[in-house]
DNA sequence: GGCCAGGACACCA
DNA sequence: TGGTGTCATGGC
């Protein structure tokens, strides 16, 4: 049995850093996100919903062969055009929708400038950006951190999954109060927040559906974990 | 053939 | 408010 400390933290900013630093020496510096500016980000973050990241090359390459990563030219191409590029990441439908909900609000709030819709403040943009059909908090946040550079923590499934197993969070908890957690104890800074979500997806997706009970994994014996947790 | 992946939305009780 | 169904391809 036990591979798992007795001990059970409290949440704190030493136990989340603590944890980072090991989830960072096993599989740091990830460099997230991997695009080419940060509309590619913003396209990257839509077409990743719910799909592995491999098949997200391939819409994108398949949308850079067009040369369609690109704003203004998405505003005025077919839905079903962009659908058919973007194939290859599933949902197609529904993410060729979303990019055009997103490429209209971009072009319409801000004229298509990344630096006008940058310089917007932080809450102001998050609000904005999960009234966009089809941007969602996850999403959201992913486009804040990763294409604009600002301090918020992206949560997603792993984080969930690994923070529940670890006891830092309860079934109730639900995207906010999780991430309200990393932001009360962690200090707000882009390359914490960018290196730590891409560590949680690093570990999540590499390791036995984000079990840090298993023989290799990195946490293994250095953290309390409940390995009944869900 | 089944399951899962870097979610979000619509619908219903 | 919470639970469930739907969207859909590709790799294992």
């Amino acid at each position: 049995m036990p591979y798992q400390k007795l001990t059970k933290p409290a949440p704190s900013r030493k136990s989340l850093l603590r944890i980072y630093r090991i989830l960072y020496g096993a599989y740091g510096p990830c460099k997230w996100w991997p695009a080419d500016g940060p509309f590619e980000v913003i396209l990257g973050a839509i077409l990743t919903q719910n799909t592995t990241w491999s098949n997200v090359e391939k819409a994108i390459a398949n949308l850079k062969k067009k040369k369609m990563i690109d704003p203004v030219k998405l505003s005025k191409t077919p839905q079903t055009k962009i659908a058919e590029l973007i194939k290859p990441a599933g949902y197609f439908r529904q993410k060729a929708k979303k990019i055009k909900t997103f490429v209209n609000y971009f072009g319409e709030q801000y004229d298509f400038s990344i630096d006008e819709m940058k310089a917007k403040p932080l809450a102001k943009l998050r609000e904005e950006l999960i009234d966009v059909w089809g941007i969602g908090p996850e999403t959201a946040d992913s486009i804040l951190l990763y294409a604009f550079e600002k301090p918020t923590f992206v949560v997603d499934n792993y984080t969930m999954r690994i923070f529940r197993r670890l006891g830092y969070l309860n079934k109730k908890d639900d995207y906010d109060s999780t991430q309200k957690m990393f932001m009360k104890y962690l200090a707000a800074e882009v390359p914490l927040f960018n290196e730590y979500h891409a560590c949680i997806v690093a570990f999540g997706s590499n390791l036995c559906g984000a079990k840090p009970t298993c023989e290799d994994c990195p946490l293994k014996g250095k953290i309390y974990c409940n390995p009944d947790a869900a």
